[in-house]
DNA sequence: GGAACTCGCCAC
DNA sequence: AAACGTGGCGAGTTCC
């Protein structure tokens, strides 16, 4: 028997309006600076010669060579890599690769400790920047301008993706690669990039499945801090204030190393690992003092092995607690509906979305509470989206919508009119979204930051708008 | 010579 | 017992 999912009818004009919408800001597109693009490919390009001849001068290099035995060495081969650190060196590989070859991504290099695979790290960062991002404006580019396509029919979640070129993959986190990549992209003349955040997408809209009161008064109460607690806890902090820089840092690994990836089904042993190791700075096995990032007194491993906490081992073991209270006590009423999203997908063989989409086919156990989350996460951009657009054609602004980026919004931007777009935007998240969605049972906010006028996409983040 | 694969890496 | 969700894309590689 075919089962008829009652919100299907809305879904598919989301569907429908979404895609309108879209196509409308495909056809806008994104000014591209092409001289700067082809000026920055040039300078990468010198760079790379520069770095890739300093390469084969090593006797690493002449080694590798020789071990090939008359075979073609590409240096950007991760296959010959792998067979020389792994097969010719027998150096222990740090991990595998689904395949089960030895890994040569950036964590794997990094552990080896060789000089010169530093340098390969850093080709590798420069033919990125060259080959996936400014070759791709410059090859997609029509008249000066890109055309990222939007489709809504390709992904599991019901979410978004983005091509020809990628426009939801720009980097941003890396202020370099994000100088050179985004410093390519323009408004129109006289025009401002203004960009409209969903804050915490994800977590609000989980809230609406799980109801979790814990997590509902963490969304709601200004003056609570779910990351702080949870930073607190892991690293054993009395008197944790965010304003000072060694506090925060354990905040953001606290929110990025354990809160985030537990969100999305991870586990304490990888959390421990990320948490000491990549943001802690910590070695494996045993610590000593003065190990670690800094703190206000000494650094981390002098705070720990004052907890009591003297080891990598016994840091994981105490994060194993700490999941365990995460789960059984802070956010029971969220794990009791990860089990009942599991146990009704076995039953069932799908998993319904708030906003009337159904997902069916092979699931892991993660996949039943993530997909929900994620899928109506992003429909509520969506909707806001669809919203935005028919607002700039009935009233005739010249501001244009040119993309988005799964809870984000892109316009760009009649300086006259940003005030007017950004207040009337939020107006739409803050009110008229929860109207129409009433099953939205926490606010639902937006941050909205604007380059200055005729500036790069690269200047966003000197701009913030309250 | 192209399809399909692996691997690494960028975003949310 | 098992062990992080969703994509796109370039380069290298293998297969037909």
């Amino acid at each position: 028997m075919i089962s008829l999912h009652p919100k299907t009818n809305e879904a598919f004009h989301l569907l429908m309006q979404g895609t309108l919408a879209l196509a409308r800001a495909e056809r806008q597109g994104i000014k591209v600076d092409m001289t700067y693009a082809n000026k920055k490919k040039e300078e990468l390009s010198v760079k790379v010669e520069a770095l890739e001849a300093a390469f084969k001068s090593t006797a690493f290099y002449r080694h590798w060579q020789h071990s090939t035995g008359g075979k073609a060495l590409n240096i950007y081969s991760n296959a010959q890599l792998a067979t020389y650190l792994y097969r010719v060196k027998k150096l222990e590989p740090v991990g595998a690769t689904d395949s089960g070859q030895g890994s040569t991504d950036e964590e794997a290099l990094t552990q080896l400790n060789i000089p010169e695979l530093n340098d390969l790290l850093q080709i590798r960062k420069l033919k990125k920047i060259r080959d996936t991002y400014l070759d791709g404006f410059v090859k997609e580019q029509v008249n000066g301008f890109i055309h990222p396509s939007f489709s809504l029919h390709l992904v599991k979640t019901y979410r978004s993706s983005s091509n020809n070129p990628n426009f939801q993959n720009i980097p941003k986190r890396d202020k370099e690669a994000m100088n050179i990549c985004r410093g390519a992209l323009f408004p129109r003349e006289g025009h401002q990039l203004l960009e409209i955040d969903f804050s915490g997408a994800e977590v609000r809209i989980a809230a609406a499945y799980h109801k979790d009161p814990t997590m509902i008064k963490y969304i709601t109460d200004p003056t609570s801090d779910m990351h702080a607690d949870v930073a607190k806890q892991i690293f054993i902090v009395d008197g944790f204030n965010k304003k000072i820089p060694d506090h925060y840092v354990l905040r953001q690994a606290a929110k990025n190393g354990f809160v985030f990836p537990q969100f999305y089904g991870d586990y304490y042993k990888n959390c421990a690992e990320n948490m000491a190791c990549r943001w802690g700075k910590l070695p494996k096995g045993k610590w000593k003092s003065g190990m670690g990032i800094s703190m206000p007194n000494g650094t981390l491993s002098d705070h720990l092995i004052a907890q009591q906490i003297k080891s990598f081992d016994s840091f994981t073991e105490h994060v194993k607690t700490i999941e365990a209270d995460f789960w059984e006590n802070r956010f029971y009423a969220y794990a009791k509906w990860k089990k009942r999203q599991w146990s009704n997908y076995q039953k069932t063989g799908y998993i319904d979305l708030l906003t009337g989409f159904r997902c069916s086919g092979i699931m892991g156990k993660n996949d039943t509470s993530n997909y929900p989350v994620q899928g109506a996460a992003f429909h509520c951009l969506l909707w806001t989206l669809i919203k935005t657009d028919a607002f700039i054609l009935k009233e005739k602004l010249d501001s244009k919508i040119i993309g988005q980026i799964h809870d984000s919004l892109i316009i760009d931007c009649n300086p006259k009119e940003l005030q007017y777009i950004i207040k009337t935007v939020k107006g739409f998240i803050q009110n008229d979204l929860p109207k129409y969605w009433s099953w939205i049972n926490v606010p639902m906010d937006a941050d909205a930051e604007a380059c200055p006028i005729d500036a790069s996409w690269a200047e966003l983040g000197k701009f913030k708008i309250n």
